[in-house]
DNA sequence: GTTGAATTAGACCGATCGGTCTAGAGCGAA
DNA sequence: TTCGCTCTAGACCGATCGGTCTAATTCAAC
């Protein structure tokens, strides 16, 4: 339901960013808090490491909050694509498009060196601190079990899993569990605690 | 197996903080670390909160990181007594061990104002950025499982899991995704996710 | 009471924090 | 060319950071 983009120049109040300097900051952004996370990173290194003066940046965004909560965004345009990808797949049985989901999602951690999930680290690190970003969070992985339970209804219907299963419910406990096991993954440096985690999700999912 | 008190003053090199100032110190800094975590703490506000001079923070801690690292081994001499509390009581099957030490975490949760778990904020937040911290927290969630497996085993054992189970994997499995239900339950600031999920494992695990 | 170590007390340090501000460069429209 | 707006550039700000240092105090052992 996102807006595409119409007609080439098609100048929109607040489109994707199309300007080169912003979108430079919010990719180093991205890695950057993914690493180190919110309080341990400076406004200067992100300065620094896309050599952007400060200027460009308080330009650009009207401050640090404001920056990282425009990185969620864009973490999450990806996150939506990857779903947009998977769960529309109508060839595959529905668990199995989820499944997909978060083996490609496995791959993208591991291309990254397993540092886990953005939501994840943002919201353990400021959850108990900023209400802002406790509730936009929340809304991500609200959205996202929204969007498997969507498919888990499919597989209900069609008898794959219990009858009298609820898939919302299921669907938050996955995305939850999801999470716990990228903690892990990412406190390992390896991508077992995922797996094993999908094994025993899915097996039980289906066999009860 | 840890030395309990031998004698009533016996001044051995590393007991409990014995000494009142640093206890205060590490009761304190539990409580702010895990609502605040590590980076927007400083010390002079675990300093102002508990009325100490900083002459004695750094008398008794060789610097803020080793305070944390001693904050965590506090925080795992309570994981600890719970397990030992739990997990012992021969008059309950195994599982039903597991589940109750993880409803009265639970309980201590919800004192706290569903804060969630100090390993996995600390964890999220730091793993990226020190491997100190990364080893230290991975071990005390190896710790844990492998208490937990050893009770799963000898539910393996009774029949109550199947026999071709891998209780060491479980206990990972479990958790993995009683941290990721923490982060969501700290996210909502109420208890569903916790429930959720062990309703989810504990169905799963005896059943198939 | 004297001594010496443990602890408290807090001024002080350089570095870095997030954020502001002014100046000018770049550029498209008139 | 000139205007006007966007964006770059970086000096600068007060506050706070983790940590050091010295002096005063406390307290137990003798």
């Amino acid at each position: 339901m996102r807006n595409e983009a119409v007609s080439p120049p098609a100048p929109s109040s607040n489109p994707q960013p199309t300007h080169a300097t912003k979108k430079r900051l919010l990719e180093a952004g991205l890695a950057m808090l993914l690493q180190q996370g919110y309080n341990d990173l400076g406004v200067q290194a992100v300065l620094d490491a896309t050599s952007t003066p400060k200027g460009s940046f308080y330009h650009h965004f009207e401050s640090k909050e404001d920056f990282a909560l425009q990185v969620i965004d864009e973490y999450m345009k990806g996150v939506h694509a990857g779903l947009d990808a998977c769960l529309g797949d109508e060839a595959r049985p529905p668990l199995d498009r989820i499944r997909r989901f978060f083996e490609m999602t496995q791959q993208h951690y591991r291309s990254e060196g397993y540092m886990g999930c953005l939501l994840g680290g943002l919201g353990q690190e400021l959850s108990g601190v900023s209400d802002v970003f406790r509730r936009r969070i929340e809304k991500c992985f609200s959205r996202i079990a929204e969007r498997m339970a969507v498919c888990l209804e499919e597989a209900r219907r069609r008898g794959d899993i219990p009858a009298e299963s609820d898939p919302r419910q299921m669907a938050d406990v996955l995305v939850d569990c999801w999470e716990g096991a990228a903690l892990r993954s990412r406190l390992r440096r390896n991508p077992a605690p995922l797996t094993a985690m999908l094994d025993f999700y899915f097996r039980s999912a289906a066999a009860r």
